[in-house]
DNA sequence: CGCACAGTGTAAACTACGCGGACAGGAATT
DNA sequence: AATTCCTGTCCGCGTAGTTTACACTGTGCG
């Protein structure tokens, strides 16, 4: 819960005209899906936890503090783990930062996926989407408000030591959009998810105008491109 | 997935008439929650993780062979975990397949949980409706099939040796009838809750009519005890 | 009938992970 | 300059999980 809009679910498909006897909306939960899809090995699994514990911990203390504030010490009690275990799974506080915001990204690109489900008719307005909803999202994301309001010294990782970030977050994105739209050229997708991510990153370290404008702007900047790549003028 | 019905969710709220431009039903995910509510301990979550790591296990097995072909060995391996781990955290094979049922039982309570939801305003269309999702959810869960079918040696798990998923199954459906109508006696709950237990089970494991008609009678039975429990005529 | 086979349950030693405490180094505070 | 706090690392310990092995039981097969 971090003060952000609600459930990216697309659309649960509504019954409309059943009557009370019937089943509505319901149904048995697949299963807890807590070991993930299938048969993970407990192992991986207890590592990834391990690490999702982390994460989180200190999700839950940064929204207090800047990350100067935080001790690696408060992290690991937060997460209920010895101070030594985080520097085992992480070499070091700068590393565990860099995963940190690795998988932070990774959180707004999953998001961005859903709005890009909303829209897969017409690209141009899922981008318009995607991307106002990441601004307004990170806006009001209490880890970006601390980044920036902390004197900063969370940026470097977006920012000059950002290189991984960047890569990860416009692999994940590209994936994502060649998802939607097969028919775009790989080099084209790759090209502008890169292009996308930092842009994201820029307007979200250092806001120009509401979310909405900025979203037009980069569709209207973007939209010849888009529209060659995937074909739709041809 | 277990060929059943689709996601609990009550209604993701939809917007109607929003023009492109703005989000479109998605958000940033809360967060992965893989780590569950909040701050939890590693230790705990990590030993809950490797328990449903073996019941998934244990799930998946039962999906193709019955109770008595499938190993404790097996289990452990599908887990990628050891035989001992599995004894250690059971004691036994009979005490792990008590557990299991149990938890199977849960899932079910949650899922009639979110029927109970669909329906806050009318207890007995609730009833009606969770009691029959119920019955057609089981009658093709394929575990419940592998347990009638196979030569029904998983049976006093849920009969003779049923009690404590009797106990548990009828105290958590107690709570969620509470939750949601608070007006209710605990003990008219208690009563109500073990009974429609009760009933479940042996609908679950002797199917008579169709779901639809045998949630309608249960509800026809218990109507007017649901009506002066709940206070709705006085 | 006896015997091998398969599965349960237990016990041993071994490994690995996480814990606690402690300590050197460095930076900031006083 | 002295103190304090945090980082990063070390070592010893306890526990959880692995591996191997071995009784015990029932079942099928020669």
């Amino acid at each position: 819960m971090s003060g952000l809009p609600s459930a990216p679910a697309p659309a649960p498909e509504r019954k409309t005209g059943s009557a009370p006897p019937p089943a509505r909306g319901a149904g048995i939960a697949p299963a807890p899906t807590r070991t993930a899809a299938a048969g993970r090995p407990y192992a991986v699994a207890a590592r990834e936890l391990l690490r999702d514990t982390l994460f989180d911990a200190a999700r839950r203390e940064l929204e207090h503090r800047g990350w100067s504030e935080v001790t690696m010490a408060d992290i690991a009690a937060a997460a209920g783990v010895s101070r030594q275990t985080l520097y085992k799974e992480f070499g070091s506080r700068d590393e565990f930062a860099q995963a940190f915001v690795l998988r932070e990204g990774d959180r707004f690109v999953r998001s961005v996926e859903g709005a890009l489900d909303a829209y897969r008719d017409d690209p141009k307005a899922a981008l318009t989407a995607a991307f106002g909803l990441f601004l307004a999202a990170a806006a009001e994301d209490p880890l970006i408000r601390a980044a920036i309001a902390g004197d900063g010294e969370m940026l470097p990782f977006v920012t000059t030591h950002g290189q991984p970030l960047v890569a990860h977050a416009a692999e994940r994105l590209c994936g994502a959009i060649l998802a939607r739209w097969p028919q775009a050229a790989a080099h084209d997708a790759a090209l502008l998810a890169e292009c996308l991510v930092r842009l994201a990153i820029s307007y979200a370290t250092l806001p120009l105008a509401s979310a909405g404008m900025t979203a037009s702007s980069i569709t209207e900047l973007l939209g010849p491109y888009i529209d060659r790549a995937l074909g739709l003028d041809c």
